[in-house]
DNA sequence: CTGAAAGCGCTTACAG
DNA sequence: CTGAAAGCGCTTACAG
């Protein structure tokens, strides 16, 4: 196993000082002939400074990350946005997985501050008074993500919006009773804004009775709660808070012996691409997380150069009409 | 925005050096007072060492992870599976993500080095011989993950004998003629040994006719690849290389008007939670993702330790009986 | 255009 | 049990 190679082994091949080389990767003055030497050794064994070495540097040109979990389709669609924007501008990207916990979500936005990065990225899902302390005393730039934190400046989806547009086009189709299975309230975005929308559209086209529930993200709590919705006497359509639940809804559903949309209409929210091959093929609504990632990471590079940015982004979604709403 | 805090502060407010506050952190001898008053100062500012600054340290306690995308199921799983256990054992993980492109799987490598990690996990679509040179020359313990790599310590699915059982399920009903549907052969795990194994079961049970294709792992290119089995002429069986593609081979049998199974079987690999809710639901396999990354952690964790580690782990799949294989 | 020197936040022998 | 000093791989004024 070679010794790993560094700044002063390339300056001494290159028969120059570190801190030449140092100017060579940082943009400084270097003589061309200087330069050439050093770009074919570098070339040659493949060297890159050590980001995280650049202990004096003002800028580390690492941007951190806090994800509540990578295994979300979402997530991973805003994290591979985050990393390709980055990138091409020259940036590092530091993930940490808070893995659904709260302790480690705060663990992480403290432990990025004493890494130095350049700005963090956070997307949270509870803003915990502790995480709002530790975002609020951040010597670098923060930008949240699909949270509203009116604090702060964030990128987040139109959760109400997106809510009151199911709810509406479900309402329009005269259901007299309606399931609503959602997530906790501690989630503000998911569990309160799109609940809200959702209600409002609703209320607005007929106004049914609806039986709201909470649960976490899981395929299983999508089949409790449409299970405990039946168990409370018939529904004319269940809107889930994400495609996931409305799948386990569709497991129950069928167990019940009860057709969609003839005999209850299903609607959803993520546009996953399963979400099109139920049958029928769910009608949901897609949130463009690509954009999510790109204008955050964007976002906080302008805060960086202390560039001018606005303190809301709301990110745009597609309504995808599926088969599974009952025509009206 | 307060200014960082470093350890030489939190030093100053115990009255005391950094080189004590270092020990108090690394487990080397500290009285009990101070160690109580270091503590205090530490939990009041919820301190914790720069982790990349250990510039000098022997380990710098941080394993590097190069995936080949965020965007897989299969890649999550294994990533979230690593962080927990990493977590666990006093470890940072530093995941880079390579977004499809062999370029940046090579530079992702060669970055981890320079970044002095005690040790990498790589899952590459494709090692190329570059990849190969940088692997072999790495100063630390590397482990491969999910591809076969004889000059090193792989973990890795059993794809060749999935693809057999695979096989042989779909084989023993009795198929004339069978479309695969693969992907390419640069990835030796699913291009090649999946394939293989599909093809040799199939052999033992019957011997059918095979057309085999290639294409990528998106859902659209299972419907090409569908489309153009279909094309050549009547099948009984469409074996899918993952379940992304089965999803499409759905879709391109339903807009035949052909019924799964009773006029064509279906069958993929990875189990996702999507492929239950299919009608009917997708016969497939689940690997064992968890393992693979607790594994792989493991694995690279005992490298460090200097202790003995298997050349190579294979993980278990679960058969998934689902209702898209004809019965015989 | 380049080098010597000091310093970033930490660790580690070595004295005491 | 603790501190002074040197050093990790890098950056950055400051001379020259």
């Amino acid at each position: 196993m070679p010794r790993k190679i560094t700044m002063a082994d390339i300056a001494d091949m290159a028969g120059v000082t570190k801190s030449t080389v140092s100017r060579y990767f940082n943009g400084g003055y270097v003589k061309e002939s200087t330069r050439e030497r050093i770009q074919e050794i570098t070339r040659e064994y493949n060297y890159e400074p050590n980001a995280f070495a650049r202990l004096k540097a003002r800028e580390s040109n690492v941007i951190g990350v806090v994800v509540p979990t990578l295994n979300s389709k979402v997530t991973s669609r805003v994290v591979t946005s985050i990393g390709r924007y980055l990138r091409g501008q020259g940036y590092e990207t530091l993930i940490k997985d808070s893995d659904h916990s709260p302790e480690l979500e705060l663990k992480n936005m403290q432990r990025l501050m004493t890494l130095n990065v350049d700005g963090i990225l956070v997307s949270a899902i509870t803003i915990t008074p502790e995480l709002r302390e530790a975002i609020e005393s951040c010597p670098v730039p923060v930008v949240v993500l699909a949270q509203e934190y009116p604090q702060g400046t964030v990128v987040v989806a139109d959760d109400y919006g997106a809510g009151r547009a199911m709810g509406a086009y479900v309402g329009r189709t005269g259901p007299r009773r309606v399931g609503y299975l959602g997530v906790e309230e501690s989630d503000l975005a998911v569990g309160i804004s799109r609940r809200q929308g959702v209600l409002d559209g609703l209320r607005e086209h007929g106004d049914p009775e609806v039986v709201a529930l909470q649960g976490d993200y899981s395929y299983e709590s999508g089949q409790r709660m449409a299970e405990e919705v039946l168990e409370n006497g018939p529904v004319d359509a269940m809107i889930c808070a994400t495609d996931r639940l409305a799948f386990g809804a569709y497991l129950v559903l069928e167990r019940h012996g009860l057709r969609v949309p003839e005999d209850v209409s299903v609607a959803g929210f993520g546009g996953y691409d399963e979400s099109a091959l139920l049958k029928p093929p769910l009608t949901t609504l897609k949130f463009d997380s690509y954009a999510m990632g790109y204008l955050g990471a964007e976002t906080v590079l302008k805060m960086i150069r202390g560039e001018p940015v606005p303190k809301k982004q709301i990110v745009d979604y597609t309504f995808i009409e599926g088969k599974s709403v009952r025509e009206r």
